[in-house]
RNA sequence: GGGCUGGUAGUUCAGCGGUAGAAUACUCGCCUUGCACGCGAGGGGUCAGGGGUUCAAAUCCCCUCCAGUCCA
């Protein structure tokens, strides 16, 4: 839908979109921009631009319009308590990885967290109504703002203000008061400062109006109204009418404070060290000059360098000073910022990878790291993050939780930074040696397939200039689209199924035929049939005496497919589940689940579900991790598995309301990712883990018996697939590895005791031999080559050697053959060695034999006899045929041939 | 999720259908009072694994494993 539009036609009738009981009682007018048209409210008579384009745009650095200061975590706890004591719930942050939200990789707003996908629609759940949460949010979108601009952050805090206007929670009119309370009463900020812009929000097939509020310039928060649902033409007023309020909380900070920058007051002490151990004095009147000309040098223009550029002309900083003074307190802010959003992303469970979401934080450390070089400073990451931590956990106090497996996480990664850019140097280096000139395409093989950029190899002055087309280029190779196809089942008109697995789960019973779809497919009144679903395959079983082979969930119907043959609609039919299917799928559920929680506590927080899929004989698990395992990580996590089964732990299910199950255990509940339903079930292993899931379990942990995990591999970058059999399919996996060792043992000759000290003999013998034969060759070598020329037939001034072997294989003759030519220079060596139905030819020529015959036209010749074919150099010669046959013909040719016929 | 690149001596890599190479490190010898260096010789390889095409594959094709990298 086109926002302009709705904005057109919303503007033409303020009373009934924008006016709200406040610009009444507080006499605001309302106002169109001199500039751009746009309307605003404002209580300012001499004001006649809107923010964007008024005198005062960020007059607030150095001159704040309060007295009050707040930073970061100060302004939050303001917030906070402003709200609570105005009837809100205060929440707490949501993860921004967005696991709840297919679409999404990151939580981008706050009212993400509330937002869940119910087929193509976007429904709400609020765990509270008014609420208020600080919602950290990461956006990648702007990244080569940040640290630049004062504002751009690639993580931030939306302070998220919903209300649903019913007995509790309220619409515009106390909306609008509250924010305008929020700034004027609590901040301290006069209310001539405050100024509301009309504006529009639509997505997700709901629209509505919204009120921008800025203070001098800086947009503080969006008031939205979501209000309608439909188009433009033709639309209704949606049951469920929506307030999103979402403020930065940054900008709150900021604005109180009236810092050069937003970076200043939001990173507590991080910042003040770094530019404390840089030597940078961030108070002087010139940052502040700069960063004003900054905000108004960024509404005239997008392209971020010549918004550099015009900001330091007005601050009237020459080029040296720019790069002098500027570009570190950039790379100081780039760097805080950057850490901040890595804290928060893989505290939550995201790790940095070439794949998804992973690329963006791999991306933001390796900016990170580059700026440290750039400038030659050594800060100690770790150091950056206590820092960072002691400062957010005063409002994020999880995060204490995961301090010390960010630190790992991002060693690991700086190490990979590390070794990465050394291979780049090689290959530079290389490439240097070359001197090869290097074209278009081969800079963007060497940018896409080892991530070397052209403004590298031309700093390292290995091209002279960046070609005009490599952007380009590059761009027109990534115009790729994605394409999802959906089987949508007809069952409309059919009962729910009533689910009998989640009752009684009787493994025999009578059900009603409702429905037979294509002659194959059959729905009941019921069901005991577990349907795929959460990576668990189906039940097998009969209906009648047709064997079900598969069933699927459309909606709440479970739908059964049947082979060879159907029953009658409307018939009572006998239905009997394949139990011990069922049972070694059910043990592979729960085992998955034993499995996800052992890893998680061998290697760390960081592991979650990627991916699952069990079934009779076996199961895989994928977990989120950042490297291969080794042998010993395996067996750690299969003890702690074992052990968890042995100590027969009881699993205990039980259904919660979302939100409520949200809180009593967090969201690592959500391993298996998105269920959108609004009660949950929860699987319980006590004390040990606890998950939403759907899938059949069995009632202690001890009948799972054994787990035993059969292969691991890195199926991705950051992603770990675990295979693995429990129960009898265990008991069937060592069953057949032993099986494999008595083999072994048997072609051996050894004992299961000792296979591994037979195998390593025998593998060293084979070494041995291996070495004693090249030797061997080596010594024979001479007097076979004597024995050869004895043997050789005079022709003419030449001497021919020429034999059949069939014992002996290539690399013997060819051995002989250069140390025979050696010793006689009118020597030509020519062997026709037979092996596998197969005849390969080779050939020397002695130096002076070459004049009578070259030893590669030798070999053309006799090949073409035997059917095939072959060629080489004048003094070596190599090829072959098949044809046997023509083996004795073969050997007069050669004569033939050397003698000149 | 979609691509691309690579895996050859302990290490860094070259070779890209026709006898498996270089540099460096290693061992030994020579030179030197000794060290650094220099000179000479030597050892070191299932060319990641498996299959295919071919007279012939490190080289071409397919699969698997391992690693890297770009984009959304």
């Amino acid at each position: 839908m086109d926002k302009s539009q709705i904005l057109a036609k919303f503007s033409t009738d303020p009373d009934r979109y924008y006016k709200v009981a406040l610009f009444e009682q507080e006499g605001f007018k309302r106002k169109s921009c001199v500039k751009c048209k746009r309307f605003f409210w404002t209580l300012d008579d001499s004001t006649s631009a809107c923010p964007d384009h008024s005198e005062n745009i960020y007059s607030f650095i150095g001159e704040p319009p309060t007295k009050k200061r707040f930073d970061y975590a100060q302004a939050w706890k303001q917030v906070e308590s402003f709200f609570v004591q105005n009837g809100h719930k205060s929440v707490g942050r949501y993860p921004v990885v967005c696991r709840w939200r297919d679409d999404l990789y990151f939580t981008i707003a706050s009212i993400v967290d509330f937002q869940r996908i119910m087929g193509s629609r976007v429904v709400f759940e609020f765990p509270a109504n008014p609420l208020i949460v600080p919602q950290t949010c990461l956006r990648f979108k702007d990244i080569e703002n940040v640290g630049v601009t004062g504002r751009h952050f690639s993580s931030f805090c939306m302070i998220g203000q919903l209300s649903v206007p019913n007995s509790q929670g309220y619409w515009k009119d106390k909306c609008v008061e509250l924010d305008f309370k929020l700034l004027t009463e609590r901040l301290g900020i006069a209310k001539k400062e405050v100024v509301f812009v009309e504006d529009v929000w639509a997505g997700g097939g709901s629209f509505g109006s919204s009120l921008e509020y800025f203070v001098r310039g800086l947009e503080l928060g969006n008031a939205v109204f979501t209000e309608f649902q439909g188009d433009l033409n033709n639309y209704s007023i949606l049951d469920q009418k929506i307030i999103d309020m979402g403020a930065g909380l940054e900008r709150f900070a900021w604005i109180t404070m009236g810092t050069p920058t937003a970076y200043d007051c939001c990173f507590g002490p991080v910042t003040k060290h770094m530019t404390q151990k840089i030597g940078l004095g961030v108070d002087s009147s010139v940052i502040s000059n700069y960063f004003r000309a900054i905000a108004k040098a960024l509404s005239q223009s997008e392209d971020i360098s010549i918004v550099r550029k015009s900001a330091a002309k007005i601050a009237g900083l020459d080029e040296i000073q720019h790069e002098k003074i500027i570009s570190p307190l950039e790379g100081a802010y780039l760097i805080a910022d950057h850490l901040r959003t890595l804290i928060f992303a893989i505290s939550d469970g995201a790790l940095p990878s070439n794949v998804g979401g992973g690329y963006n934080l791999r991306m933001i450390l390796r900016r990170t790291l580059a700026t440290i070089d750039r400038f030659g400073w050594n800060f100690d990451l770790d150091e950056l993050v206590d820092l960072h931590v002691d400062y957010l956990k005063h409002t994020y106090p999880e995060l204490e939780q995961t301090r010390n497996d960010v630190k790992t996480i991002l060693d690991i990664e700086k190490s990979r930074y590390v070794e990465s850019k050394s291979r780049m140097h090689n290959i530079a280096a290389t490439l240097r040696s070359q001197n090869k000139k290097l074209g278009v395409d081969d800079l963007i093989r060497l940018y896409e397939s080892d991530g070397i950029t052209p403004d590298f190899l031309k700093e390292a002055q290995i091209i002279p200039e960046i070609p005009s087309t490599f952007y380009e280029k590059l761009s027109d190779l990534h115009q790729s689209e994605k394409t999802e196809k959906k089987e949508i089942l007809n069952i409309d008109g059919i009962a729910d199924t009533q689910l009998l697995y989640y009752g009684q789960d009787p493994p025999e019973f009578e059900a009603k035929v409702l429905r037979v779809l294509s002659n194959k497919l059959v729905v009941l009144d019921k069901t005991s049939f577990y349907p795929r679903g959460g990576g668990q395959e189906p039940d097998h079983g009969t209906i009648e005496n047709f064997d079900v082979v598969d069933v699927n969930k459309h909606g709440n119907v479970v739908v059964h497919e049947l082979k060879g043959g159907v029953p009658k609609e409307g018939q009572t039919v006998k239905c009997k589940i394949d139990v011990s299917r069922r049972y070694g799928i059910t043990r592979h559920h729960t085992g998955t689940h034993i499995l996800n929680s052992s890893a998680r506590h061998t290697l760390g927080s960081w592991i979650w579900q990627h991916s699952a899929f069990k079934e009779a004989e076996y199961a895989r698990l994928d977990i989120t991790h950042h490297s291969n395992l080794t042998e010993e990580e395996i067996m750690k996590i299969e003890d702690l598995a074992n052990t968890t089964i042995r100590n027969n732990v009881p699993i205990l299910i039980n259904e919660f309301e979302r939100g409520d199950a949200e809180q009593k255990y967090g969201f690592r509940i959500y391993q298996g990712g998105v269920v959108p339903v609004k009660i949950v079930r929860i699987v319980n292993i006590e004390g040990f883990d606890v998950e939403a899931c759907g899938g059949t379990h069995v009632k202690k942990t001890g009948e799972i018996g054994l787990l035993k995990i059969t292969k691991s591999e890195r199926i991705q970058d950051g992603v770990i697939r675990l295979e693995f059999v429990t129960g009898n399919a265990a008991l069937k996996y060592t069953q057949s590895q032993d099986k494999k060792i008595s083999q072994m043992v048997k072609s051996l000759g050894s004992s299961k005791e000792k296979l591994v000290e037979s195998f390593d003999h025998v593998m060293k013998n084979a070494d041995e031999s291996k070495r004693k034969l090249k030797q061997l060759i080596k010594r024979a070598s001479e007097s076979s080559a004597k024995d050869a020329i004895a043997k050789a037939k005079s022709i003419g001034k030449i001497k021919l050697y020429c034999t059949i072997d069939e014992e002996l294989d290539d690399e013997y003759h060819i051995a002989v053959g250069e140390t025979a030519v050696k010793m006689d220079k009118s020597l030509i060596y020519c062997v026709l060695i037979v092996k596998d139905q197969t005849i390969k030819i080779i050939a020397f020529s002695g130096s002076d034999a070459i004049q009578t015959k070259k030893a590669g036209d030798l070999v053309r010749d006799v090949s073409k006899v035997l059917g095939g074919s072959g060629g080489g150099r004048d003094s070596f010669g190599q090829g072959g045929g098949k044809d046997l046959t023509k083996i004795k013909d073969a050997l007069l040719i050669a004569e033939q041939s050397v003698i000149g016929k």
